[in-house]
DNA sequence: GTGCGACCTGGAGTGCACTCCAAGTCAAGG
DNA sequence: CCTTGACTTGGAGTGCACTCCAGGTCGCAC
């Protein structure tokens, strides 16, 4: 169980301490954490895989304080997996829509592109 | 041609008046949009059709900055296609990697509901 | 024991994209 | 005429997610 410094920390996950500071603070991660003697952050190998899981709900768009209500149900305990399952559900169900609407304006821009391209070509 | 008020406008592109005005006080439309004498706003076929252009942009991830410099480009006439498509194609590239990205990311959430799901099935 | 670099805190600031407000205009209805 | 409702404007306000700052602490190297 390696632990480490808020830098290298966010080396590791790709965040910024800033952003590992305010994801603390806003009630992200599933508690404190734990600080050297000095009072600075020390992460340990679970702390990096919550917060790899939390990096994945906000790439897919889940908003913070969406976030924050999962790593509250996750800190309380077991018991309420159907609530953890239910928010990951209803999470997947929205990022789905989003990648299909995505997907079909993405269609139209490339309908768009091939416009231009066959513009150029002729103009070529 | 048929020419609608702002409200109709709304309700046809699924954006408010709000934003409509927004967007053309912000240069992402193709100029000012034709008043009646009253002053009101009167939307042309041809304005909605590239409210929708500039809706799937937005509805891709282009920020309002980029929309605007595709406005422009398209405002001042013939002439600049390359510079239109290298802008759209550039767009199509990064919103494909958000696509990948976030696809991988809804795979590794599904395989954590799997996981919630295994649980509530043997506990049930 | 002084300087340095990495870190700490509470709180303020930033950028984005809207979203709303106050005060006013206009055309139509009663 | 007066009211009503849909609109106009410039500008202020909001929500989100960071991002940064000032002032301070800690432990190590010189």
């Amino acid at each position: 169980m390696t632990s480490l410094s808020i830098a290298e920390a966010a080396e590791r996950t790709g965040l910024t301490a800033h952003t590992l500071r305010y994801y603390e603070r806003d009630g992200l991660l599933l508690g404190e954490v734990h600080r050297a003697s000095s009072g600075h952050r020390r992460y340990t190998d679970a702390d990096l895989r919550w917060i790899e899981m939390v990096t994945r709900l906000r790439a897919t768009g889940m908003p913070i304080r969406d976030v924050r209500r999962y790593a509250a149900l996750v800190r309380d305990g077991d018991g309420n997996e159907a609530d953890r399952l239910a928010l990951l559900l209803a999470h997947r169900e929205l990022v789905e829509r989003q990648l299909a609407e995505v997907t079909s304006h993405l269609r139209a821009i490339d309908y768009k592109i091939a416009l231009y391209e066959n513009t150029l070509d002729k103009s070529a």
